[in-house]
DNA sequence: CCCGACACCTAACAAGTGTTAGGTAGGTAA
DNA sequence: TTACCTACCTAACACTTGTTAGGTGTCGGG
């Protein structure tokens, strides 16, 4: 049966083409709408065939959700790395959206999927994802609080705090971001300028 | 039957009290992992009876949604309403947010609900959404673009994208809420001066 | 040539899904 | 009483779900 190798429009197979083709279907669907034999079809084979490289549904999930975060990690990581150690913290915090909002808006699928189905999955397979979502969490707080140190963010931002409502705002792009009306990094920059400045204007009427 | 009126925990029964336990369900566990069967128990019923009020389940599930942000739309209307017409600008955007996290994390069964479910729905049933939804939008688009009339909003934001970022930002809090520590208002006071001032420092090293 | 190992398939399983048809108890009105 | 309406219940329908057991073809090594 080596002749069945172009099925539908997924060319990868074996256990890479199924954690692909799931991850694309999660994404768009959401969990609760996206079967197994779904995900086999896409990925050119049959159903039960699935277990051959997964122990379970739960499984690819479970390898999903901590490839997604993983991706967004790597990203800003080594975005933040290429600056010199001295770059203004503008630019760090340029390069924290860039790297996030790409990850997620342009490349990476397993990222959508994270985003899209981490609050829909069975208590289970979410408490496995922790780990990996903890250690990018801690990531971020630790290069919020250099800035912090070096005085270039107000000493009076309660960081945690600030960085729950910096991912909630950007992941929440996925919702209605258009790559045909813009680009990822020209959004990362516009919402980096708003956290950073705030939207009052300096002249106005403000008491 | 009138002796099985206290059944399970729901006193309420009927129309409205399908909604209300369904809206509790989806709040928490999401569309996928609601059954009828599930929400029929809750309301103290079968799951048969449920047609006897209901054409489908996506008929529940899109009243639920409209409710939810009606709900929002209401208490935030009425927040801002209650202000006199002249209040200063950062007033106005706290009763904004003050009002959109209360409807969301303190009461709001629907609310919640319609913040979790909405991605997760048939497209069908997102699309039903899509008036009430679009409504508040606008709401919200009319007051920011008043308050940058006003020259209290810098005239460089992009109001139809800050809006996106906003309602963004505060959905997300029903992941990680917790009213044990720390109120709705309190948060959204915090967000506010995030977001109106940003969290540059003054005096930093900023280019 | 034979032997496994690999990567898949077929067919079925029990359980759960939304949904429907038809029945039934209790109250109201004539 | 009779008739009717409301608000439920029972029992089943066709279907989908994740999962499993056992079979099949292909291929490289001995």
């Amino acid at each position: 049966m080596a002749l069945s190798k172009t099925v539908a429009q997924n060319a990868e197979v074996g256990r890479t083409g199924i954690l692909d083709a799931a991850a694309l279907l999660l994404g768009r669907q959401g969990y609760g709408a996206v079967s197994l034999r779904m995900i086999a079809e896409a990925a050119g084979i049959k159903a039960g065939s699935i277990y051959y490289h997964f122990a379970s549904k739960d499984d690819i999930i479970t390898e999903i959700l901590d490839a997604g975060i993983q991706a967004v990690h790597d990203e800003v990581r080594d975005r933040v790395a290429a600056l010199s150690a001295d770059a203004p913290a503008r630019d760090v915090f340029r390069a924290v959206l860039r790297g996030h909002l790409c990850a997620l808006l342009e490349h990476g699928a397993y990222t959508s999927a994270n985003v899209r189905i981490f609050g829909q999955v069975p208590p289970v397979v979410r408490d496995a994802n922790l780990p990996v979502r903890r250690a990018y969490e801690a990531f971020l707080d630790n290069l919020l609080s250099e800035l912090k140190v070096r005085d270039a963010i107000r000493s009076d931002v309660n960081l945690p705090r600030f960085r729950l409502l910096l991912i909630g705002a950007l992941n929440a792009t996925l919702e209605w971001f258009d790559p045909q009306k813009g680009s990822a990094e020209d959004l990362a920059d516009d919402y980096a300028d708003t956290f950073l400045n705030g939207i009052l204007s300096q002249s106005g009427d403000n008491t």
